[in-house]
DNA sequence: CGCGGCTTTGATGTTCATCAAGTAAAGTGG
DNA sequence: CCACTTTACTTGATGAACATCAAAGCCGCG
């Protein structure tokens, strides 16, 4: 963690399979010297839209969602991810101010580093641009598909695929606390508060899952990926 | 555009600026040997989803669409794109098959460039690579934030979107030949086609619009403005 | 224990898709 | 070039899907 440690901990980080696979050990050593690690609790914004974009970040740990406000002033949630999902803010190559705000659904643990480093690295090492180029492109690919996913679906099938989402991608679990508040499913999925509300007790009383306040369970997996799909 | 040409064309395009900027006399020459253009008549299609990523494609002139075919079998119109602004499918860095369909709705002329090629230049050429990367990423940016504008919008503020749209970055004149069918917009906008046409005889009735077949005139731009932001 | 925020539910009205039926336009084959 | 067919466009009527509003319950926190 120390700038003098002999021994650099980003080395053995799960991380660099990621992204930084094809850095050897001395360009790991130099990341080691720029990087920064940082703690966001619950609710803390990490990337604030507007914002000028000096670093490279990505989480380590923790669960975090992209957001914007619009011009009426909502909350519009884009992606709720994970870690390794999450490389930074998209736009540090295309914008030179944040578009979208970041904030974290869970304690998290981000990992800083400056952007003009990240910029060096990528014009000298091939492999290392390739790798990033890949990663964005994913991400953004994801943001899209699940954008236009979300849009042909009508009221149940957002909700079915919400908690399809959080089921599959964020806990791999049948049995989860969720991590965002009614509304920021709303905002998510685009529709209101009222009736993802409505939805969800609607599927409490045919069975297909359980809630205990912010804890649900996924009771009957099969009918709601039909929902879903059929949505 | 033979081979064995003296002077390859390649090194007056007006793409050159956009992403071989970084590229010298001897690597444009290369991209010229490895280059292929192609004319595709309105309405036949360039990419077709599912099909195996095999070139670097752009849009030399033109217009495109990009779209996806959704489980239940309808078009979902993703953007509407001039030259430049299309650089290949996206995904051609994060898939091996094709995501979404492109198709000309005018007839466009397509730069082909083996994609390995491509790769290879991003791998030595760190310019070339960040010029590609910036590229890639502004045109995910503004795909994902067309997508949330217009989830955003209601009905009229939808249409109104994209005929400013049109008459503001496809065209830039206040009046234009709408290159798509009523079905494409609502496609589009993720609307059914009768509202769509519903909406634009309202406007034509208010006196902001003036309709000729396909012939457009915005004759009110202010208020299209307004019912576009409002909306 | 009481205040404020989040959640839940019902009632109501708006927005929008769907259906149907008709018109215009654009291909198509003789 | 004309009759025929097909496809795109247009409009109205209807009902479904959804937002909004309002009121009440719940829960955590000072």
């Amino acid at each position: 963690m120390n700038k003098t440690d002999k021994y650099c901990v980003c080395a053995n980080c799960d991380f660099r399979e990621v992204v930084f696979a094809h850095l050897d050990d001395v360009a790991i050593q130099e990341l080691c010297n720029h990087k920064d690690e940082m703690s966001f609790r619950k609710g803390e914004i990490i990337n604030r839209e507007g914002e000028k974009i000096t670093n490279f970040k990505y989480l380590k740990s923790g669960l975090v969602k992209l957001y914007r406000r619009t011009s009426s002033g909502e909350e519009q949630v884009i992606t709720i991810t994970r870690p390794f999902e999450f490389v930074s803010n998209m736009s540090i190559f295309s914008e030179d101010r944040y578009k979208y705000s970041v904030s974290a659904l869970e304690d998290s643990v981000v990992c800083i580093v400056k952007l003009d480093f990240i910029k060096g690295l990528f014009l000298k090492n091939g492999g290392f641009a390739m790798g990033l180029l890949t990663k964005i492109s994913k991400i953004n690919d994801k943001i899209i598909n699940q954008t236009l996913d979300i849009r042909q679906k009508n009221l149940i099938g957002r909700v079915a695929f919400v908690l399809l989402y959080f089921t599959k991608e964020i806990y791999n679990s049948l049995i989860f606390d969720i991590p965002v508040s009614r509304k920021e499913i709303a905002d998510y999925i685009g529709m209101s508060t009222a009736n993802v509300i409505r939805t969800l007790s609607d599927f409490k009383r045919e069975g297909i899952i359980k809630v205990f306040g912010k804890t649900i369970e996924i009771v009957d997996l099969n009918k709601l990926e039909i929902i879903s799909k059929r949505g």
